[in-house]
DNA sequence: ATCTATGATGCAAAAAATGCAGCAGATCTC
DNA sequence: GAGATCTGCTGCATTTTTTGCATCATAGAT
């Protein structure tokens, strides 16, 4: 849509923080570039940058306006796909951000299933802790959020709450492998590896022993999630992991996934939301659509 | 704001129903608007508005495109009064649609109050009846509606509700006219004048006297209210109004008004409403609450 | 003190929007 | 049924706007 070429221009600049970074990135001269945005200022009457030594900050007057804009994008994308719609053929596009347990086997198997349905539809994944999702969806940089025990905040809009329990992943020959349950006190006599501390699992083990005898000594930190999965195969480790992000049962070749025991360690909540107050383009609610009765076949919902 | 000059000439055209005509009241020629429009289609892949013999109406396409366009355009507003507040001064536009009984003396007093803090503020006030009093909010011809007894749509967010017992208008030399309180029948067997048929008072009455004896046999039927206060004078009539279309008692003049009896009549409901996910610009949502301040200390609230 | 970023500006070239005159088509009028 | 009168659309000349180049002034980094 040309007539929004300032508009953009103007997020690029906020998003990039310079203009001539952004003009280079725009493929324009900074002069060009610079020129719109003194002529909206003019406009408008009063400045959105306030200039710095080293670029462009917005102030709060172009903070007001920034998210104006941004919701102005988003909601021609969602019109435009409305309007494709009408003429028979979906297209669109589905901007994600989520935790590192969707990407390896969930995500990728679900967005398949929904390209092979509506081939035009394409995708963005975008792997972020729970706070920069949540900065994602107020940006419209993101659609959806879907994040494991996220902090709640208040611009966010839940649209599926998915109990996770965590697992003990083994490697088949471990000594445990063959057991139902687990409960936290027999893993932690064997050595473990751990996602660091921020992550959501290490929250909920860490909570579940606060005020027991027992003690987390993981052999193994790790921010990588395929990573510690990984060691439990060339080691005889444990490790803990939620069942998103293992692959099913009939597929988890030579790794074992055994549930804990919820007395020991509550089931964890996996979250999935939008920004609140917007409209979704159609793509972008068919597919979270689709990840609900997913979730909701898969994992019991609350 | 100049990058929106062709939504906004497509908002003119789909108003008036020709470009040709559009183009009339836009200072410009049918050439340029013709193509601005040809322009949006080609961007688009798809036409907006289908063309008639005698002009061109919007298809479903630019039904969708209408509404985001329309809302983009008030949402710009207000976040451009957002930022005029930032910088002190209270500028913007208040634009109201509302029934007859508002006009002669609560809206024209409350806007002076209004204007005497903010006289940056502009007003326009518009005479449409329930129906077209919530087609302006969705068309975002207006900001507020103020409408009586209304027919409730899906897309109106109630602000406020305001009941409105019918009062009786008599001269002062009339033989009703030093009672504290009238029973419809007295009212009914003295020569009456009458709001047509689709008023929220008539309507009302209607209602009371159906299924008693009594009779509304009006001498005089008008679709002024202004007319109908002046006849009560001119003659020794009598007619029916709510208080917010009277002027204060201490202002009466030579009329003077008596409740009914709410066994005979119930109180009509007046409602302020706006466009229900809408959010509304600064003026208009501070007129909104100075409205429901004084709406609430004149008469109570539920 | 020098260097290297930044945003802003004067001027000429390129691009886009506008206006004029005129065409084709469909309805309305008589 | 023929003409009048609307409608939207298009080719071409003109005007307006936008862009790019070269350059300046400023302020932090080196």
């Amino acid at each position: 849509m040309r007539y929004l070429t300032s508009v953009r221009y103007i997020d690029a600049v906020a998003r990039i923080g310079s203009i001539r970074g952004a003009a280079a990135t725009l493929a324009i001269t900074s002069t060009a570039l610079n020129r719109r945005i003194l002529a909206i200022e003019e406009e408008l009457g009063v400045p959105i940058f306030e200039r710095l030594p080293r670029g462009v900050r917005l102030n709060s007057a172009g903070e007001l306006l920034i998210h104006y804009i941004r919701h102005q994008l988003s909601d021609l994308e969602r019109v435009k796909s409305q309007i494709a719609d009408l003429s028979g053929v979906r297209r669109g596009h589905v901007a994600i951000a989520c935790s590192q347990a969707l990407l390896p086997y969930f995500l990728p198997r679900q967005i398949a299933a929904y390209r092979s349905e509506h081939p035009q539809v394409t995708f963005g994944v975008h792997l972020r802790d729970r706070a920069d999702a949540e900065v994602a969806l107020v940006d419209h940089a993101a659609d959806l959020a879907i994040v494991f025990e996220p902090v709640r905040l208040a611009d966010v809009h839940t649209l599926l709450r998915a109990p996770q329990p965590v697992c003990a992943v083994v490697g088949e020959r471990h000594r445990l492998a063959d057991r139902a349950m687990l409960r936290l006190g027999e893993c932690l006599s064997h050595p473990i590896a751990l996602p660091t501390q921020h992550y959501g699992v290490r929250h909920l083990l860490e909570v579940a022993v606060q005020g027991t005898a027992l003690r987390l000594e993981p052999a193994i930190e790790s921010d990588s999630f395929e990573f510690l999965r990984h060691c439990v195969l060339a080691e005889s480790m444990l490790t803990f992991q939620i069942p998103i992000g293992l692959p099913e049962d009939d597929d988890l070749g030579r790794a074992r996934r055994i549930p804990l025991d919820p007395r020991d360690v509550p089931a964890g909540v996996l979250y999935m939301g939008q920004l609140k107050g917007r409209v979704l383009p159609v793509a972008a609610a068919r597919f979270a659509g689709q990840l609900s009765s997913a979730l909701a076949s898969r994992y019991e919902v609350s």
